[in-house]
DNA sequence: TAGATTGTTAATCGATTAACAATC
DNA sequence: TAGATTGTTAATCGATTAACAATC
């Protein structure tokens, strides 16, 4: 039998999605009321055709000839994403990275909302960063379970994350967005979207090394 | 007239090339000698024949039955990323982010090496963070100038990133590594490579909203 | 030798791009 | 109305997967 996954986007149409966003969100300080596929495809360098494809998916629908609305056309795309909904998350590993993951107020208005943070380090736990306290380790578990959250971010040295992982899972998580660079096992009904840093490397270093002037 | 490309791999080839070299360098820890497509496949949750042609555009060379001499192919690898020369880079906006960047000491690994950083906070000017001093954003142009870096890593705050991309291009960098939520213009003989989270967290949003279980 | 694995050529699949009628 | 833009169906392009002879 298939898999019958409900609308579910590409993968490269679900990456351009949030550019999009970051575009529009920029035209709304100017006022702008009405935006072609063509006005966006311009600034982003990308082709129209291709950004009608990608803003179909989400059923938004345009004004032959005007274009979109831009405020439907904000909310949509973040209705398609989810983000109109601010889901739960804990972190795990604060570290510099988990800092600043904690310090992108941002990521609010991507339907992430940090409510607490884990570290094992003494010095650390029972303080704040920011507005998240950092508890020990050991009460994951058990907070997961309780507030029923259904997302985690770890960001812990790659030779625990598989540890936490398993915690997670167990916990009930839903979807892990890994900072590790550890490719997580895990059953496939859950979610694990992860940013590998030496795979956005790689492509810049080999494209440099084959630069042909 | 095409643009005469030297043998450039495909996105999705760079993107899982990092992904074989963990893994090797973890085989190598328990002394493996030979490793064959269909055992990395197995680990990695991938196509054996996906792993087979990913492998050639490296250029190295298996025995049938046998498989890949460990040591020659992260080598391989490695030198096909360019990873095998540590190219210097600067890093301009120390905050969170550029600091858990700087502290990551396995970008050596990776090609890159962090030589400077820059800032325009007085209190962190003059600073180091572990082994690298940080300078005031004056500097940039001069040093990068002098030195002849190639790469640099943006982690500033999305309202200056434009105004830093463009003294750094003025400057002579001919690689940029952007995390950055902004889309950076640049003339197209310069590489822009972006870590745009926004991108991965709604893969993840989207995908969990429409889980069906 | 027998059998597993490689390297390469061909087939398939999915994403991008083109074409074009509908429409404000 | 005329012309630009939309939405959709078809064509193209490129990446993944299959097939299979060569080989250790």
């Amino acid at each position: 039998m298939k898999k019958q996954n409900s609308i579910l986007a590409s993968l490269p149409t679900l990456r351009r999605l949030p550019k999009y966003i970051h575009l529009l969100k920029k035209m709304k300080l100017n006022n702008v009321e009405y935006v072609s596929a063509p006005l966006i495809a311009r600034e982003l360098e990308i082709e129209a055709i291709q950004v009608r494809k990608d803003l179909s998916i989400t059923g938004i629908i345009g004004k032959p000839k005007i274009g979109f609305n831009l405020n439907e056309l904000i909310v949509g795309i973040e209705k398609f994403l989810n983000w109109n909904n601010k889901e739960d998350a804990v972190l795990i590993g604060v570290g510099a990275l988990g800092k600043a993951i904690i310090g992108y107020k941002n990521f609010k208005n991507y339907g992430l909302n940090i409510i607490v943070a884990f570290d094992n380090d003494e010095k650390i736990i029972g303080t704040k960063v920011l507005n998240v306290k950092v508890l020990a380790i050991e009460k994951l578990r058990e907070l997961v379970e309780k507030k029923k959250v259904k997302i985690a971010v770890i960001t812990t040295p790659a030779f625990v994350a598989q540890e936490i992982c398993d915690i997670l899972i167990d916990a009930g998580i839903k979807a892990i967005w890994n900072f590790s660079p550890v490719s997580l096992k895990a059953s496939n009904n859950v979610i694990i979207e992860s940013v590998h840093l030496s795979q956005s490397l790689a492509v810049l270093t080999h494209k440099l090394a084959n630069k042909t002037e």
